[in-house]
Parts: structure tokens; sequence; C-alpha cells
DNA sequence: GCTTGATATGAACGCCCGTTCATATACGAT
DNA sequence: ATCGTATATGAACGGGCGTTCATATCAAGC
């Protein structure tokens, strides 16, 4: 090695992963080329490849580590006792983390077309995953009895749908604070699960 | 007019409306070439600009019959008495004309931002007029005491979205029949909308 | 100060893009 | 039978695409 390691290469990488990350989301994978994030980065499309195989390989980067910073952040989350509290734990984890990324979560669901075959069962088998942790903590809760529900597939789908709207709507600078959303969304949700005889 | 009308103008149009949805749906606007629509319809490129002023002008015409359309058949609908009915109505409405059309939603809901400034703002602006149409039935609801809630914008957009989801994992041929499927999100969705004193 | 290798350039490759247009075809009207 | 026109072709336009590669630059190690 010659050069002093970290000098251009720790620096130009993510400037790339960044600049794509952020046309990816405002424009779309196909409608983006690599001169336009080469410009974005201020250098020519020629060195991208220095640091990516090919255009396909920088998407399933962004893809791929979103869903593993995903799994890893709500790996360190505390998770308290009883299904209801994890529950709520899980809610308030899943929204936030979701509204402070919006160009991830937004390549995450938009561009899972753009990628080829082999990528593309990677991801979705991630974004599995994701959403069966909310699959556990809702089997646990009807198991306990504190969660009263006829289906428990089908309510996982209409929670995540539910939860991952908000993405598509929530502004930071809008009547509505992120703590206020939590709680509102968490009051919408405790309602929709609990059982007329668990609530009595 | 020399040739007979619907020889073959009122043939060929709705072939390549019909080969754009689908390959826009499969692939994405930008990623779909009009020589690409044309080999679908059988015929040459050139021709499509017999129908269409340009690639821009079949999308719009894709996603603004689509707005239209799902008013049109809104307003179609027998509209019962009471919050609560209207709801469910609306409920069993948006769930089967989405999973009826999942082409067309699916490139409502993704190519908004393949849309130029004038048209994006038309489809917008029938959008918002559509989740009014569940916000309206919401405020009734809570003016009626039939409905509990704090926030009617915030729910909205909760309910739209949970409703919508549908069409990203429904499978016609799946587990759930559509039927069983609408009764399990209407179950869901009247939980979590009457208030305990409603309930009570 | 020279060598070396990581980092970057910029031109080039072959290809496909959206769109236009001169031309051909085929059918209804006369 | 002829004309007029709606319908379609296929070649062409300028341009941008993803990617490659010979070449240049420049900092670190000797």
């Amino acid at each position: 090695m010659a050069r002093k390691t970290g000098s251009h290469s720790e620096i130009t990488r993510p400037r790339i992963r960044d600049a794509a990350l952020k046309l990816f989301a405002r424009h779309g994978y196909a409608a983006v080329s690599m001169r336009q994030i080469a410009s974005e980065v201020g250098i020519q499309a020629g060195a991208i490849y220095l640091y990516f195989e090919d255009k396909q390989a920088l998407l399933f980067e962004l893809m791929n580590t979103h869903m593993d910073d995903l799994h890893a952040a709500w790996a360190a989350v505390e998770k308290p006792d009883g299904p209801m509290n994890l529950l709520r734990t899980f809610t308030r984890f899943h929204i936030f983390y979701h509204i402070d990324r919006p160009d991830d979560v937004f390549i995450a669901y938009m561009e899972l077309r753009s990628l080829e075959p082999e990528n593309y069962a990677v991801i979705l088998e991630k974004r599995r995953a994701y959403e069966q942790i909310l699959e556990g903590i809702l089997t646990k809760g009807v198991e306990a009895e504190a969660i009263e529900l006829r289906d428990v597939r089908v309510t996982t789908k209409a929670v995540i749908g539910m939860l991952t709207g908000v993405t598509t709507w929530f502004r930071e600078d809008g009547r509505l604070g992120r703590n206020r959303l939590e709680r509102h969304y968490w009051r919408l949700l405790r309602r929709m699960l609990l059982g007329a005889s668990v609530r009595a």
C-alpha cells in the first residue's frame, strides 16, 4: 500500500454512496445515470468503477446495508417484558427509524424491481425476516392473551402497511411532531389489537 | 373521414395503453422504451406517436384515467346511511377496486415522480380528493359520535396506508380469499376507530 | 529523489434512447 | 376505378447510456 489508508478511497466511496442514495430516491434507479452520480460527487463517471463493480452493485449495496442496519438497530434496542410493551417498543422503533431515513426507505420499497434476481432474493429475505419480528411479537401477544385477533399473518401485513405508510407523508416540520405522531399511531394500534374481552 | 371509424385506431390505441400499463408496472416508466411498448403491440415505435404526443403523455393518460375511473366508481356506489355503514362500504370498495387493478394502482403510487410538474399537480390533486372522501367519512363519524379519535387527518393517513398496503402483498390465489380479507381488515378497522365509550 | 501503486481522468466503444419524417399501404367514399 | 386519408413503416437524427482502458497524477515508502 503506497497511499495512507483513508486518504481518498475512504472519502470518495461514501460520497458516491450518498450521491447515489439521494439521486436514486429522487428520480429512480433507471432514470439516474452514472454520469449524474459522478457529477454530484465531483468526479468522472469512470472513477465510480474503482469502488463499485457496476450500477447494479451500487444499488444493491444501498439496499443491502439499509436492511442490515435496520436489523442491527433493532437488535440493539432494549426489549421490555410483556407483549404489549414490546409491541409499543417496536412501533416506536419502526416509526422513528423510518422517518429518519426517508431516502433509504424509499429506495428499499421502490427499487425492488430494479434488482437482478439474485440480489432481489437477498433483499426480499431480509425484509421477510424484519416483518417476521412483528409477526413474532403478535403471536406471543395472542398466546399470552394480551392481544386478540383472528389471523396473525394478515394483521402483520396490515400493521406494517399502516406503520410504513408514515414515511410517504410525514414531514419533520409539519403540523405534527414525531412524538405526537408516534403516540397517535400507538393509540390506534392498541385499540386495533386489544379484543373487547381484554379491554374490559 | 375515409376509414370506417374503429377499424384500426380504436383497436391499436387501447392496445398501446395496455402494453404500456403492463410494462410500466413491471419495470418502471424510465426503464421501459417506446420500442418495447411497440414490440409488445406488434407495431413500430413511430406508430405510437399517432396516438400519443410523447412518452410522458402516455404515462399521464394511464394515471389520469385511473384516478378518474376511481372517482367515478366510488360515485356509482350506493351509499348506506350511518357513518359506520358508510365506512364499511368505503373499505370494501377501496380494497376490491385496488386488488382488481394491481398495475394501475402500482403505477399511480410509484410513478408520481416520473410526471412533469403540471401533470404531477393534476394527479396529486385527484389523489388528495380521494383521500378527502375517507377523511369526510371519519369526520362525520366523529361528529355523530359513532367514531372516537383524536386526529382525523392522521387517522385518515393511517387507514389509507393500511388499506392500500393490501395491493403490495395480496394474491388472488393465495391462502385468503378477497372476502375473508375484506372482513378481516374491517374487523381491525372497526376496533381501531370505535372508542371504548362507544364500544361499551 | 526515485519508485510504486492507489486514485483519477477523459476519450472511446457499441448500443439504445425518444422522436421525426418521407414514404408506403390499404380502405371508405365518390 | 380513383381518390383521399387514416394508419403504419423503417430509416434517420442527435444524444445519452453503461462500461472500458490507456494514460496521468500524486502521495507514501525506500
